[in-house]
DNA sequence: AAACAGGCGGTTG
DNA sequence: CAACCGCCTGTT
């Protein structure tokens, strides 16, 4: 399957601490998701998908990958930056329930041990599919988590009892709440054990398509320095103001662009 | 080389 | 506002 993809950077978008279950592979990158995975990989504009399961369609790809969507605007000098930088970086659309799931476990934890922890969990309970003699896996379905030794050789620490309340959640709740306005989904989404704020805004950002602006350590540190914000309110109105209907999408560059730098 | 301290894309009580 | 599980990273 053959893909055009113009203003898209496949190796930005899936590096960029939003999606974690993925690996550089021969032939380019293996990306697991929910109940899909497939080799894939970019020339120029052009995506090929060496191999997929049977669930993964061209339709979905554009989805996921967002190819369709507008580019965000730089708003000033830093922006510009940051835009330059990782140029044809995309907001994945996220299966909601491996999304909070990931956000869960990324609490007080860097990237590669989110990305150790989520393979953890699919390789313990989720399908093991082979693509082109690559092996993957597929994330569980909700439920599908047990507690026992099992989970625990995952070693989620104290998060482990978070995941296993979140294992109750289906996906009827979950896509109930892509009808309420964000704040009323926030607050369901702060209602659950180990969900902040923080968490929370990146799941309605990456599973939910809500332009929110999700204040980790080093969006905190650029809005400190380069925008002279003291308190996470300040940082917010200013985020809201300076970036506005493309916050959320401003916010992907700059966390890329800062974490990298 | 192995041990050690500091840190990690926060949330909780 | 400190504690939280455990690993990663940089330092001796």
């Amino acid at each position: 399957m053959k893909l055009s993809a113009p203003d898209f950077s496949l190796e930005h978008t899936l590096s960029s601490g939003q999606v974690f279950r993925y690996k550089r592979v021969q032939e380019g990158f293996l990306v697991s998701h929910r109940d899909k995975a497939f080799v894939i990989s970019q020339d120029n504009d052009l995506l090929t998908v060496h191999y997929s399961t049977p669930n993964v369609t061209e339709a979905w790809l554009r989805e996921f990958f967002s190819l369709d969507d507008e580019l965000p605007e730089p708003v000033d000098e830093y922006t510009a930056a940051a835009l330059e930088y990782c140029s044809g970086l995309r907001i994945c659309k996220q299966d909601k329930w491996e999304c909070t799931i990931a956000f869960i476990c990324s609490q007080n934890n860097n990237i590669k041990r989110i990305q150790q922890l989520m393979n953890g969990l699919a390789k313990a309970f989720g399908k093991r599919v082979l693509l082109g003699g690559h092996e993957a896996y597929l994330f569980p379905e909700p439920g599908e988590i047990k507690s026992g030794a099992k989970l625990s050789a995952i070693k989620l620490g104290y998060r482990e009892q978070y995941i296993l309340e979140a294992n109750k959640l289906t996906d009827e709740w979950l896509a109930s709440l892509q009808k309420l306005p964000y704040e009323e989904a926030r607050e369901l989404l702060l209602d659950l054990q180990g969900i902040g704020p923080k968490v929370a805004g990146c799941i309605l950002l990456f599973g939910y398509q809500h332009n929110s602006f999700p204040i980790d350590t080093w969006i905190e540190q650029v809005m400190r320095t380069e925008y002279n914000c003291s308190s996470k309110k300040e940082m917010e109105e200013k985020a809201a103001l300076l970036f506005g209907t493309n916050k959320g999408k401003l916010q992907q560059y700059i966390f890329h662009y800062a974490r990298n730098r």
